[in-house]
DNA sequence: TATTGTTATACTCTATAACTATA
DNA sequence: TATAGTTATAGAGTATAACAATA
């Protein structure tokens, strides 16, 4: 029937590489999780700040930084638009390094980043079982800790 | 012994997330690539550009774009700078498309990029066993080709 | 009227460099 | 001398909008 064949049928050389697909999986979460921010008015990379925050009283921005793989230079921004919001406060640690820690505010929309967080998970990954979460979990994490190169 | 107790042991609780791990992942997997691919003058984009030309001779820039999930806006000076390094070719199809093929040094640069990312698998990957690498991927593309929201 | 492609432009993200202040 | 943090800025990467030409 029907010789609507306009379909090019183009084939894709690089599904077959991890590199591509991972690009492709973590941009199609990021995006959707970053729409659902929106209504928080956050965006994915001050929500990831938040949450350690939360989890680690305390911590030093240089920490911070080094856990989340962020630039001191971007670092400072992020924490004063935070700190400017009323959820997250900086006390001066040893007049060089300051500690941050979260607001009753910052833990109250924390709470609310968390769910959106687990909607995202639960949205893209029902149809994964509890086991290969794990082993996706683990075969990603081995990834990207991997010791580098020298050079 | 040693009193080195600098080490500040910050948790991390985005770690059981698997839209975390696959935004490390691929931007590990992605980083080094790209600085293996400055050796052939080449970005990542376009090199998936040049490897899906390149097996699907004739392909329009349209076409092109969808697979590869890039705007025709940013399509457009990618393919030419492509075609300005004499590495592909814009064979006018129908007054308004362009059928776009490979040279002979685009398809011997594409080569070359073809060896440096199975190098970057293999560099990433080598822990893997054959089955876990199939599985992984499976797993990959179910994430990214979900049918999305409607909204 | 919809499609293909182009140009111009804006916005976000991240990187580098130069700097201050402190340990 | 090294570390914590800040500022300014430049470079990618991607997004939107307006447009021309064609089907």
């Amino acid at each position: 029937m029907s010789a609507k064949r306009k379909v090019p049928e183009i084939r894709n050389p690089l599904l077959n590489l991890v590199g591509y697909q991972l690009r492709r999986a973590s941009a199609a979460m990021f995006n959707d999780l970053a729409v659902d921010l929106v209504a928080l008015n956050l965006k994915p990379t001050s929500m990831s700040v938040l949450i350690v925050v939360g989890e680690n009283e305390g911590v030093t921005q240089s920490g911070l930084g080094q856990l989340l793989g962020i630039k001191s230079a971007n670092m400072a921004p992020l924490v004063a638009e935070l700190e400017a919001r009323g959820l997250m406060q900086r006390l001066r640690l040893d007049g060089r390094s300051h500690n941050l820690r979260l607001t009753a505010d910052g833990r109250e929309l924390c709470r609310q980043a968390l769910d959106r967080i687990a909607a995202n998970e639960v949205r893209f990954l029902s149809a994964l079982q509890t086991t290969n979460r794990a082993a996706l979990i683990a075969a990603l994490e081995a990834i990207w800790t991997l010791p580098r190169k020298v050079s």
